[in-house]
RNA sequence: AGCGAGGUAGAGCAGUUUGGAGUGCUCGUUGGGCUCAUAACCCAAAGGUCGUAAGUUCGAGUCUUACCCUCGCUACCA
């Protein structure tokens, strides 16, 4: 069977609007998913909104909603906005989905069955007035060393220092101000230690991984991993399959990823597809986009649950990206600090003008800041400047000459031979570095072709030839290659801008087909007459003092 | 505190695997040229203690050690 890839985003959690730091992964595996198949690369990119947790009957039972009425609309408002942004995911699903909960029983009974899941009792906070389980972070109380009030149960913001919640001086539960109980339950694990040896094998044998997600779950695992509580005492989740267990529900993060099979399979059932050809078949590419803060789930827990039967894939590949910050910030909605998604869309700047800056900022070496000014360098001074005004400055010129007549590779000049062998370099280069993540490269190979269109047509004057009824042929020629350089810059920028470089395509009436425009002979040579179309700028200027008052208002 | 990642001109990066002159890229800044365009392009210039210190070496951005700073994780936030 052929090459397949599977590539997933990190699942954004239901009670959370994406600010742009969350959306970081959901574009950079749409982008990378999206060069793939400009290679003509078989590829299902597979997302869904992560449902369960503490939060989620919390913040229902504040609507005075069920879970299940809360949880649709939640999962509305973000799948509006991942299509606002173009994020062309193939199947966004839901983890409180059918499939997801009968995989996620089907996975449990496989481990429990192999002797992977221990039972331990463990002690819990409990608020009698709630009738709630609380998360240590749900308990506030005074600093047992710092007697600072305003202590989670977890750990104290002022001192920094770990808490264990039973220390905690003066506890009360965080949603009603009563003070917790300490009550004892037993609790289901997986027993992390068992999987050491394979784990490590698995990681140290994946070329793949590099950086973090290598060398921390090989910290882990060299410091030694602990056992993983993966129940809960919830209602709104998965059940448990396990006498004694029928009060008790999955942790988020054993059900999560397990979603990601789950939104497979709910794809394929519509598309007359098996599921099991992507997550059971050896020529399938498993690949993870994620947040770094996520890099143990995907690198341990995960592997380790696919682990529970020999069939399942393993990820491949595990992108993980550093955090975008906020003005030197972080993102923060309690205290109105930086841009969220749903901002974004009353805005008036177009998605393509977004998901170029942010692809140009993308934090993948390091966290990297969002910051207005720069947003409107960018745009001005890259993608405007290097693309949209190439394109506008060809077809103002084309428009005054006529149609262009379509010429063959045979006639190309020196120099224009050596400005495709160019473009060939940064085409194979595009795509090497996206493979490796580097998709701020990918960006920076496909402006560099528009460089470089800007510099031929410079130095072969088209607005002076055709002014000359002479030099008539030689405009016609220039003309014609400039466009074809013009073509495989919206090509290779398709992936980060996908509206604006269709519609650039249009302005010259050429098909352009996204799954396999990149398969064949590059660079590409346009073939047919140029025939010009109503043609606008692709995108406006940022004006300055717009600027000013959008780093005011957020 | 422990573990992991990062620290390279004003900004953002590459270069570190396998040591060879501060090398390169994008943007910005200054001066000049050119002008079809939301202006690009060409020429020239300014701008660096490669986080700090010590060490290995004929030679260190690259290797070793210690320290400083930023971020993440530390297992019941997700």
């Amino acid at each position: 069977m052929a090459k397949k890839y599977l590539v997933t985003s990190a699942l954004p959690y239901i009670n959370n609007i994406p600010h742009l730091g969350n959306f970081i992964p959901l574009l950079r595996s749409d982008i990378y998913t999206r060069i793939l198949k400009l290679q003509g690369e078989n590829v299902l990119y597979i997302c869904a909104t992560d449902e369960s947790g503490t939060r989620t009957e919390i913040e229902a039972e504040k609507k005075q909603m069920n879970e299940e009425q809360y949880c649709k609309i939640m999962h509305k408002k973000i799948k509006d906005i991942l299509d606002w942004f173009n994020i062309e995911v193939d199947y966004f699903g839901r983890t409180s989905s059918e499939s997801n909960h009968e995989l996620t029983k089907e996975i449990f009974l496989d481990l429990h069955k192999q002797g992977y899941i221990c039972e331990k009792e463990i002690a819990l906070l409990y608020c009698p007035n709630c009738k709630r389980y609380l998360p240590d972070s749900y308990v506030e109380g005074t600093c047992p060393f710092c007697k600072q009030p305003g202590a989670k149960g977890d750990q104290c913001d002022s001192c920094s220092k770990f808490i264990n919640p039973e220390e905690l001086i003066d506890p009360k539960c965080k949603l009603c101000g009563e003070k917790p109980l300490i009550k004892k339950d037993r609790h289901l694990f997986l027993d992390l230690p068992k999987f050491s040896a394979k784990l490590q094998k698995y990681i140290e044998e994946n070329k793949n991984f590099r950086g973090i997600e290598k060398n921390l779950p090989l910290a882990w695992i060299k410091d030694g991993l602990e056992p993983r509580c993966i129940s809960r005492n919830l209602k709104w989740g998965v059940k448990i399959p396990l006498d004694g267990y029928e009060d008790k529900v999955f942790y988020v993060w054993f059900d999560a990823p397990i979603g990601y099979i789950a939104a497979t399979k709910d794809y394929c059932d519509k598309n007359n597809l098996n599921y099991k050809d992507y997550w059971q078949n050896k020529d399938t590419d498993i690949i993870h986009f994620m947040g770094k803060d996520n890099v143990p789930f995907h690198t341990i827990i995960w592997p380790a649950e696919l682990m529970s039967n020999k069939k399942w894939n393993l990820p491949s590949r595990i992108y993980s990206n550093e955090f975008l910050n906020y003005e030197k910030g972080k993102f923060s909605k309690s205290n109105n600090h930086g841009v969220f998604c749903d901002d974004v869309l009353k805005l008036k700047y177009n998605s393509d003008t977004w998901r170029f800056y942010l692809s140009s900022v993308l934090p993948e070496g390091k966290d990297s800041d969002f910051e207005w000014h720069e947003f409107m360098e960018k745009i001005n001074n890259e993608l405007i400047a290097n693309y949209a005004n190439f394109a506008y400055r060809i077809i103002s010129i084309a428009k005054r000459f006529g149609q262009i007549t379509a010429l063959d590779e045979t006639g190309l000049t020196k120099e224009e031979k050596e400005i495709a062998e160019k473009i060939k370099e940064n085409i194979d280069n595009y795509f090497s570095q996206n493979i490796k993540g580097n998709l701020k490269e990918s960006l920076r190979n496909a402006l560099n072709i528009g460089s470089l269109g800007n510099q031929y047509f410079q130095k072969n004057k088209p607005w002076e030839l055709i002014k000359d009824e002479s030099k008539k042929t030689e405009a016609n020629h220039v003309l014609w290659f400039s466009f074809c350089i013009l073509l495989n810059t919206s090509v290779l920028l398709h992936p980060f801008i996908p509206t604006k470089t269709k519609e650039s395509i249009k302005q010259i009436d050429l098909e352009f087909n996204p799954n396999n425009a990149l398969k064949s002979k590059i660079p590409l040579m346009i073939k047919k007459n140029i025939v010009l179309t109503e043609a606008k700028p692709l995108f406006a200027k940022i004006q300055d003092d717009d600027i000013k008052e959008l780093k005011k208002r957020f």
